[in-house]
DNA sequence: GTGTGTGCAAAGGCTTTGCAATTGC
DNA sequence: GCAATTGCAAAGCCTTTGCACACAC
């Protein structure tokens, strides 16, 4: 079993400055049900202090995506979302004609990346995948 | 065996007009090795037909998307691809270390659409994707 | 105290849109 | 001829950046 540690741990550990922007915005992302914008983390954050800006929230993502702290998905809309990896991983499907979102285990890709391994030594390292496609409501 | 029809037989069937534009950029994008972006388009058909405008080609690749002439893909740099349907499907694998992009057959991911049809009744459509990780080079 | 991190404002890149002029059918 | 398309220019998004000030350590 590995030790858990926090967001907050991991950065005061590597010398990164604990800021309270740092820490509101780690709290949005992770106390976020599924996968947040950038814009939404703003707004969020704004309700309880309205001087954080945007760009912050840039830069800090930036710096939590280095680290693996958090992961990055492109849902198809034009804006890429963040995800804590404290929540855990999982994939999406995506009806694109009703436009909702159904979450998927990981381990259903497993013996996909197996097999991308054995054939081609690639070793996948996704975190997040959106699949497009009918839900079983819209195939009807 | 299905009867082979060019885009530009799709086209004017729908009641669509063939306009110079229209079938400059079908070219530009069927003649692409592999997925092109409107930027690019733009770039290789302005080297014939200077008045071109960066606005029709994404109205046209508009078009030729929800018809499905071609699909879209985004591999993680911060804009859209392109590909002709024509030109067959395939999915990539894009390492982060060295950037470098590789190919793999649709077939490797046809028992994962079995699975993902059979466990949650959902007909992933996808004709384009991307899988990061690192590449065999890389991995040493 | 010091250098990392933030706020601000501006710019940057890609994509979309309104409208008048053009052109394929 | 007439509606579908285009060109142009402007705006719209999301995201990044330069620089001076603030503040976590």
């Amino acid at each position: 079993m590995r030790h858990p540690e926090t967001a907050s741990e991991t950065l005061s550990k590597l010398g990164y400055r604990l800021t309270p922007q740092r820490l509101m915005i780690l709290d949005a992302v992770e106390g976020a049900d599924s996968h947040i914008s950038a814009e939404e983390i703003y707004t969020k954050v704004r309700a309880r202090y309205p001087h954080m800006n945007i760009s912050t929230i840039y830069r800090t993502l930036e710096l939590l995506k280095e680290l693996g702290l958090v992961t990055e998905t492109n849902l198809g809309d034009g804006r890429v979302r963040y995800h804590s990896i404290k929540n855990g991983h999982h994939h999406h499907l995506i009806c694109h004609k009703c436009g909702e979102v159904f979450n998927i285990e990981e381990e259903i890709l497993s013996p996909l990346w197996s097999e991308i391994k054995r054939k081609h030594n690639f070793k996948v390292d996704m975190k997040h995948l959106a699949f497009f496609g009918l839900c079983a409501k819209c195939l009807k």
